[in-house]
DNA sequence: AACTCGTGGAG
DNA sequence: TCTCCAAGAGT
C-alpha cells in the first residue's frame, strides 16, 4: 500500500483552516443559491436598492417592492427626478421610511456630484446617505468585482457561531470586521464568498433553528462543537415597549376629509396621516380628538361615531388607534405639527403615503363612507 | 454609545 | 393574542 499523502488544496480537504472554510462555504454557495432578483446582473443601481430595502427586511418582503421601485424609478436619474412624495408612496408599507428619504438624496447626489455614476471607493460610497459601511461594501462587492468584508446581521449571527463569541456583537464589532475581512481575505472569489456567508446566515445559520447537521462548515464551527449555537449571538436585554391610546380624527367637510403630512425627519417622516395625538390620563377619548385637533390645527370639530379601531406595533412601543368620524365646525386648517395639509376625496386617499395603521383607517372609510 | 426607526411572518 | 425578530444607518 502506498503511504497516505495529504491532499494540499483539494475541494475534498476538509475545512480545517480558514482557506477551508472560505472554500466549502463558496462551494455550498455555489450549489444552493436562492435565485433572487439582485443577482441577476450587476448594475449598480439594483443592488444599492436591493441593500437599502434588504436593512432589517426579509427577502420575501423585499422582492415585490423591488420590482415595482424599479418600474416606477428605473434608473438613478429617474429617481433622483422624481418627487420625494412619489418615493415614499413606492416605499409605503416597507417600514423605516428615513432608507426612502436618504435613497431619494443619495439618487440626487450621484447624479449632482458622480455625474451619474455611482462612486467607486469604499469612502465615497460610505458617505452617500442611508449607506453605511456594510451597504457601502455590498454595493462595490456585489456590482463592481471589488473585495470589501460585510458586517450584517446574518455575518454577525455566523461569526458569533463560527466563533463562539460569547459578548454582545455590538461589544465586539470591530473584532467581528477584522474576522469578516481575514475570512473574505482566504478567496479570490469576493462576490461568492460575501453572497455565501449572508446566504448561510438566512436559510442555515439561523437565529431559532440552526441547521448544524447539514452546515458546509459545521467543521469549523466552535459553537457547534461546544454545543452553543442556540445561544449564539449573545442578545441584549430589551426593555418593555410602552403603549399608548392615540385619539385620531377623520374631519369631513364638503365631502373631502383632512389629512396632514408627518415633518420629513423622525418617526414615519414626510408620510401622510389623519390628525390626532395621544389620550391623556382621565380623559374620554372622544375629548382626546377634539383637544387633539384643536392644539394641532386649530380647528374646532363634533366628534361622531367611531371608523374603526386599529391595534399597531412600531418599532419600539405600541398604540390603539380610536378613529373618529368628525364634522368641521371652525377655524381653518393651522397645522403646527405638520409639514402641509390638504382636503382630500375618500376615493384620491390613495394618492397619497400612509402608514399601515392609517391603511386601516382608510380601508374602513371607504367601505363605510359617510357623506 | 445607546437610542431611534416599521412591518409582516413565525411560533 | 403575544413575543420575537429580519441583508443597518443615523444621531
Amino acid at each position: 500500500m502506498p503511504p497516505m499523502t495529504p491532499k494540499l488544496t483539494n475541494t475534498l480537504s476538509p475545512p480545517t483552516t480558514k482557506a477551508g472554510f472560505a472554500q466549502a462555504l463558496v462551494a455550498w454557495y455555489k450549489a444552493n443559491a436562492r435565485d433572487l432578483p439582485w443577482r441577476k446582473g450587476n448594475s449598480a443601481y439594483e443592488i444599492w436598492l436591493s441593500e437599502v430595502m434588504l436593512q432589517q427586511t426579509q427577502v420575501a418582503t423585499v422582492i415585490p417592492y423591488f420590482h415595482r421601485f424599479l418600474k416606477s424609478f428605473p434608473t438613478v436619474g429617474a429617481l433622483a427626478n422624481a418627487p420625494v412624495d412619489a418615493v415614499l408612496k413606492q416605499w409605503e408599507g416597507l417600514g423605516y421610511y428615513s432608507r426612502a428619504r436618504n435613497l431619494h438624496k443619495a439618487a440626487q447626489q450621484v447624479v449632482r456630484q458622480h455625474g451619474g455614476q455611482f462612486p467607486t471607493t469604499l469612502e465615497e460610497m460610505n458617505a452617500l446617505p442611508g449607506i453605511g459601511r456594510s451597504t457601502a461594501g455590498a454595493i462595490l462587492t456585489f456590482a463592481m468585482g471589488q473585495a470589501h468584508p460585510l458586517l450584517d446581521g446574518n455575518v454577525k449571527r455566523v461569526l458569533s457561531r463560527l466563533y463562539d463569541i460569547d459578548e454582545l456583537p455590538a461589544k465586539v464589532e470591530a473584532a467581528m470586521w477584522a474576522h469578516s475581512a481575514e475570512l473574505l481575505a482566504q478567496t479570490e472569489d469576493a462576490y461568492s464568498f460575501n453572497q455565501a456567508i449572508m446566504e448561510l446566515g438566512a436559510t442555515l445559520c439561523t437565529t431559532k433553528h440552526p441547521q448544524c447537521l447539514v452546515c458546509p462548515v459545521k467543521a469549523q464551527c466552535t459553537a457547534a462543537a461546544n454545543g452553543t449555537q442556540h445561544e449564539r449571538p449573545i442578545k441584549a436585554v430589551k426593555k418593555p415597549t410602552p403603549h399608548h391610546d392615540i385619539g385620531a380624527a377623520v374631519i369631513w367637510h364638503q365631502g373631502k376629509v383632512l389629512i396632514q403630512q408627518r415633518p420629513a425627519k423622525g418617526l414615519l417622516g414626510g408620510l401622510w396621516e389623519f390628525p390626532g395625538g395621544k389620550q391623556e390620563p382621565d380623559e374620554s377619548i372622544e375629548a382626546t380628538v377634539v383637544r387633539e385637533i384643536a392644539e394641532e390645527l386649530a380647528m374646532d370639530i363634533t366628534v361622531g361615531k367611531k371608523v374603526a379601531t386599529v391595534k399597531h406595533a412600531y418599532s419600539h412601543f405600541k398604540i390603539t388607534l380610536h378613529a373618529y368620524h368628525c364634522t368641521w365646525l371652525s377655524g381653518q386648517p393651522t397645522p403646527h405639527c405638520a409639514d402641509d395639509w390638504a382636503w382630500v376625496k375618500p376615493e384620491d386617499l390613495n394618492n397619497y403615503a400612509f402608514p399601515k395603521a392609517n391603511l386601516k383607517v382608510i380601508e374602513a372609510i371607504l367601505a363605510d363612507d359617510q357623506r
